[in-house]
DNA sequence: GACTTATGACTGACTAGTCAGTCATAAATT
DNA sequence: AATTTATGACTGACTAGTCAGTCATAAGTC
């Protein structure tokens, strides 16, 4: 038995792709890719980490070099994805923070586009799919997600809105007291395309943009 | 193997609770229950027969007298439990359709309400859970729902929606295009509630009402 | 710079455990 | 006693996780 195996993680903080088999790139982040795949076609009871493996084009025993257990990879996998979304999602709540304050009703079409353009259109909403399908039974990846991604989010949508309904922009409070109503609509969408899109495909930024303008559009018809 | 184990379901059409043991309720219906709370406490790739039958207080060959696999079980469990609601569905929708027209919002606070009473507060939640997280891998259920559900419900929806346009009572066509957006929130409501309830409680009923009132409120306000 | 020794990333056959589905037998019913 | 309904021990397929061994490369030695 190797002593030390435990706490493993090699090259975890050099991140260069070093020595042997040059075009070497990081096994990591193979496995990581191929982990995507396999998760998000058979949920995470029903992914083989043999497939994982054969997909990655590694011994499933490499896998084990670099995650501590079938968990702990599916865990990393969906924790390590959203931290850029979120970063610019970040990036563009706070713009305007200082100088001039862009409208609520820009800042959503902003938001959305991003949205939909970084995940819906992307594999990272598969990633999206696997938190909300598997969260339950990842007690602490939900609380995760609520504490990193849907308490932040939602905090920042809110005190948008709240200085909206101040300044006049909207005139109803119930963003304020719901601001998930604001991207209600992305996750439908995110599960329609799952689900449904062979059989009716759905345009998100087409939805996003009905959605906004509905939420906005009347404000301003007098 | 028995011959005619296939097509079996024995008292498919009596639906009484028969003969023996007199508390007995139809130990098909204990079987279902306890299969929805299985299924949807673990998935279906992790959820155990096992399980399933001790809860039911059942031995495990008896599933197999009544289901014949482990995927029959669970697809007639979400395929079930789901019409009783569409009836009631189709009875708010049909309200109105002969005599005086009930105006599209006020029909938009009924079927949320029904929504709200009949699925979110109920242990149905769950079933669309399963169907919202499973359905993907069981590419005859999401066809099953989207025929029977989806295109019925959302087609109504929109035709609704038209009616309303030319009546002069929406504006916009956003919801004849996206009907999706009408309901949108009762299914974020129903992934918060599985999985952020214990972090931030949600009022679905309020949510959706403050979501219908953002809908048409404006539209009214001269 | 040739030759030897050391390293550790990588491999994949193997083990131990799990669980869907079966079936010989028993109980209940008619 | 014939038939229907129920039981639960059992089987076999499947897979997460392990670990003794390999080998490409690096480091040390002359």
């Amino acid at each position: 038995m190797r002593t030390l195996a435990k706490k493993k993680k090699p090259k975890v903080a050099t991140a260069k792709p070093q020595r042997r088999s040059e075009q070497g790139a990081d096994k990591r982040e193979l496995i990581l890719a191929a982990a995507l795949d396999e998760f998000s076609q058979n949920g995470f009871a029903s992914a083989r980490l043999d497939d994982v493996a054969k997909r990655a084009n590694v011994a499933k025993g490499t896998i084990y070099l670099y995650f501590k257990d079938k968990e702990s990879l599916f865990q990393e996998l969906l924790r390590t994805q959203i931290s850029p979304v979120m970063g610019m999602l970040e990036a563009v709540l706070a713009g305007g923070k200082d100088a001039k304050p862009v409208p609520l009703r820009e800042l959503a079409h902003r938001v959305a586009d991003l949205f939909v353009e970084q995940v819906i259109a992307t594999r990272r909403k598969d990633i999206v799919r696997l938190i909300l399908t598997e969260g339950p039974r990842f007690p602490k990846l939900a609380e995760f997600y609520y504490r990193e991604v849907i308490s932040r989010g939602l905090g920042a949508l809110r005190a948008r809105a709240e200085r909206a309904v101040k300044e006049g922009e909207l005139k109803s409070d119930a963003l304020v007291r719901f601001p998930q109503l604001i991207v209600a609509p992305a996750l439908t969408a995110i599960m329609w395309k799952s689900m449904f899109d062979k059989f009716e495909p759905l345009d998100a930024k087409a939805l996003m943009k009905a959605h906004i303008e509905n939420l906005f559009d009347k404000e301003e018809r007098q």
